[in-house]
DNA sequence: TTGTAAGCGTTATCAA
DNA sequence: TTGATAACGCTTACAA
């Protein structure tokens, strides 16, 4: 392995000079300069990130913890994540938490959080004392989400404006009898997306004075294709009469598409069907799916930017939350 | 920041005892074992890692480099990758290497290759001897092409014999004219998966007395659902008249799906329709989709467990060469 | 069973 | 403009 000290060696100069030529730090002479340069290619050198890590009290890379990849709306975002960070200078490690144990997550996080710079978490088990404790280690923002307290940045999707959104829409298409599509009994808890899109749900109904759908078809930890091609089923083999159908998720939407289309029941003419999440597969379902966009670049480029305010220590004190803008995006299931 | 060093004065022991017991390396006695444990725990100590990395020379960490996330096939490699690389003590940090300029690309996996305890790489762009360079550096293992040489293991589909059993499969069910929807000539190298995949089209083409479709109708780069989607436009609008679709992979395949709904062909009816990789959403599109089942858990598996070989010194010298078994997976698209 | 000493490769600080 | 020195927190090797 070569280090800095071989190619301050071949160049004939100190560690130093090299250090300040590679991170172009003080003046340095341009003759010198050369030779370092040289010294550096020749020898093949690369840089050890650990012992600057150690020595600087940062790794350069950010954590981001999410349930898992294997889900359209996650991989579009730590896509874009990784992208956004990578422009910034900053690597992004992966942590699943979906695999973990209830209650693991905030210990697992806590464990490693000093290889990280600044962490961006998807909340979804970890409560708010927990984000607390764990956001005196390290930066914190957590997304989709609100109100924790503490110096816990917060970036939020307009949850309750969403649904409501969605909902009134099919609502004004002429639904009347329209299906709520989640898990159920979620936790009543200003912090439960799952709670939020649901009282979205449930305030346009009440708004236009029509009685809400009583069910919950998906299980819970099923906010996926099959857990949403499920529930269709269900609600057409119960023989539950709807017209329309507001899915908390992108991912239980396409699978809601999927089980009507088995059952022989046709979106939109039958059905309306309106997702959230508004994820690159939704252009492309057939029929393509209606959904709430919220605002995902907004979002990376906020949760990035509260990060890394944290880190350098530009902003201090209590955690801001901020909602992105959200836009109902009006496609072939509800047209 | 609590250190090793604060906790060992904290229960009244060294150093080493501590490094000790929070490896359970040799044996300690219970007492003083315990006394470490609670001082950890009252200290709120966290193991710094990049302290530990520059002593061992390693960082438990592995590079998966992939052009994106925003692909199913990727997203469903690295959440696979991710979770079996956890499950063996690693963590994994993710490299976009689309974004990246072409030819920068070994440049950038080389210049943190250190980071790395070994580096899991879909070849797309980088060359046998850029590979070779880079596996002197880092223990390498390469995803989806063959016969790089030097000390690079591969883990290969079935590419060949992939696409032409898809191929085989539509004309068992009565195509004849089968068109082919891809990028635009692919260099004509056996490490390219394109052309590798147009290969067996070919052939099975061929072993029927069949005229190939000459077009290809994806841009370069645009092996996406909008490109598909383009794709099966310009098919249609071209007046091309096929019966069957063989789409390189199963995100281009999703993507003709919609294209030809868009254009009011049916599928299977008028076109069957066959993808490459069966991706989670293959099984619920509208129709499903046929495609080839490449193996994925045994590729992960076997990709990191060569990985490790290398990594802990166990196996050297020539890369092997490992092809995955593929499965037909046969669904609505052309049933 | 426990402790001491040295060193991993880099950078901050201060001196030349 | 350049260099010497110490230190970051941990583990290997050896000593007690």
């Amino acid at each position: 392995m070569v280090t800095m000290a071989d190619v301050a060696r071949i160049a004939g100069v100190s560690t130093m000079t090299v250090s300040n030529v590679l991170n172009d730090r003080k003046a340095v002479s341009d003759s010198v300069r050369e030779r370092v340069i040289e010294a550096v290619e020749t020898s093949g050198y690369v840089m050890n990130h650990s012992a600057r890590a150690l020595r600087k009290g940062a790794t350069g890379v950010i954590g981001l913890a999410v349930p898992g990849l294997d889900n359209p709306y996650f991989s579009l975002l730590a896509d874009r994540v990784i992208a956004r960070a990578g422009q910034l200078g900053y690597r992004v490690a992966i942590e699943h938490t979906s695999a973990e144990v209830e209650g693991e997550l905030a210990a697992v996080a806590t464990s490693r959080s000093l290889d990280y710079d600044g962490l961006i978490m998807t909340a979804v088990e970890i409560g708010p004392e927990e984000a607390q404790r764990l956001a005196r280690t390290i930066p914190l923002v957590l997304i989709g989400e609100r109100s924790v307290g503490g110096s816990v940045d917060h970036v939020a999707m307009a949850n309750v404006e969403g649904t409501r959104a969605a909902t009134a829409h099919l609502i004004e298409r002429g639904c009347r009898r329209i299906a709520w599509v989640s898990v159920p009994d979620p936790v009543d808890d200003t912090n439960n997306v799952l709670y939020l899109r649901h009282q979205g749900y449930l305030q346009a109904l009440e708004q236009a004075g029509l009685e809400p759908d009583p069910g919950f078809r998906v299980h819970p930890g099923g906010l996926t294709l099959s857990g949403g091609r499920d529930a269709a089923h269900r609600l057409v083999d119960d023989g539950v009469d709807v017209d329309g159908v507001v899915a908390v998720t992108d991912s239980v939407a396409l699978g809601v598409l999927r089980g009507l289309a088995d059952r022989g029941v046709r979106v939109p003419d039958d059905v309306r069907v309106v997702g959230f999440d508004d994820v690159n597969e939704a252009q492309f379902s057939v029929p393509s799916l209606s959904s709430i966009h919220p605002g995902h670049d907004w979002m990376v480029d906020t949760m990035l930017t509260l990060l890394l305010e944290r880190i350098t220590g530009t902003r201090t004190g209590t955690g801001l939350e901020l909602v992105a803008p959200y836009e109902l995006v009006v496609r072939e299931s509800s047209a």
